[in-house]
DNA sequence: GCGACAG
DNA sequence: ATCTTGTCGC
């Protein structure tokens, strides 16, 4: 299902808007069985913090080559309050998913989904505003407690909070800091931690993830730092 | 009451 | 997120 985006005014409304999408999102799925389109979604601040890069760039599932990609340049639209973390990059993020060529079977964002103090995080947001299938691929967490997974890649751990599983703490790399994986939207925790493993033949984060970080960060320099 | 707190 | 120097390793 899709639901239109709404900015919301303050803190308290950000909440309610919260409050009132959570219980659309689906946590099993399933997802893409064997998608062909991946997209990476990222975002990038100039110094002074008034300025901001969202980009998308799609990948051939398999071969991980970029196959389509978009950028939009803009102001943050929130302030930086953890647990409305979505609010500020959203609207960026939608714009420049306005703007591709090929519409991506999976998002992979950057930041968590369900890992969430109210199990709505920016991969639950994102999915549910643009109908796909979403991940959630935290460097750090939000929420949670976890008994560190073994040193290889491909062990991991269940992220638990209050009782419930909420992700898991992925080694996607031997001997690295794991990423924090949750469910976003229209996914199974399983599969969604399969589908990052494949976007991790080499570094720590998922290459979708990183040839977005690359863009937004280039969209930032060519802007001079202002626009 | 005191910390912790995605990016 | 971004600011930063060097440093260890492939």
């Amino acid at each position: 299902m899709t639901v239109p985006y709404r900015a919301p005014a303050d803190e308290a409304e950000a909440l309610r808007v919260q409050e009132e999408l959570r219980s659309r999102v689906d946590l099993v799925g399933p997802g893409p069985a064997a998608p062909a389109t991946v997209a990476g979604l990222d975002v990038a601040y100039a110094t002074s913090g008034d300025r901001l890069a969202a980009a998308v760039t799609v990948l051939d599932a398999t071969s991980l080559a970029v196959v389509d990609e978009a950028v939009s340049v803009g102001r943050p639209a929130f302030p930086y309050v953890p647990g409305l973390f979505a609010f500020r990059e959203m609207p960026a993020l939608l714009a420049a998913l306005d703007r591709l060529t090929v519409r991506p079977e999976l998002l992979v964002c950057d930041g968590h989904g369900v890992a969430h103090p109210r199990r709505f995080g920016l991969a639950c947001h994102l999915g549910l505003v643009t109908g796909l299938p979403a991940i959630g691929v935290g460097k750090t967490p939000l929420v949670g407690t976890w008994t560190g997974p073994g040193p290889r890649r491909g062990e991991w751990s269940p992220l638990r909070d209050r009782g419930e599983v909420v992700g898991r703490v992925l080694r996607t790399r031997d001997g690295t800091r794991p990423v924090f994986v949750s469910v976003g939207h229209r996914i199974g925790l399983d599969d969604a931690v399969e589908r990052v493993l494949a976007l991790t033949p080499r570094y720590r984060l998922p290459e979708t993830t990183r040839t977005a970080g690359r863009l937004c960060r280039r969209a930032l320099a060519a802007g001079g730092d202002r626009g």
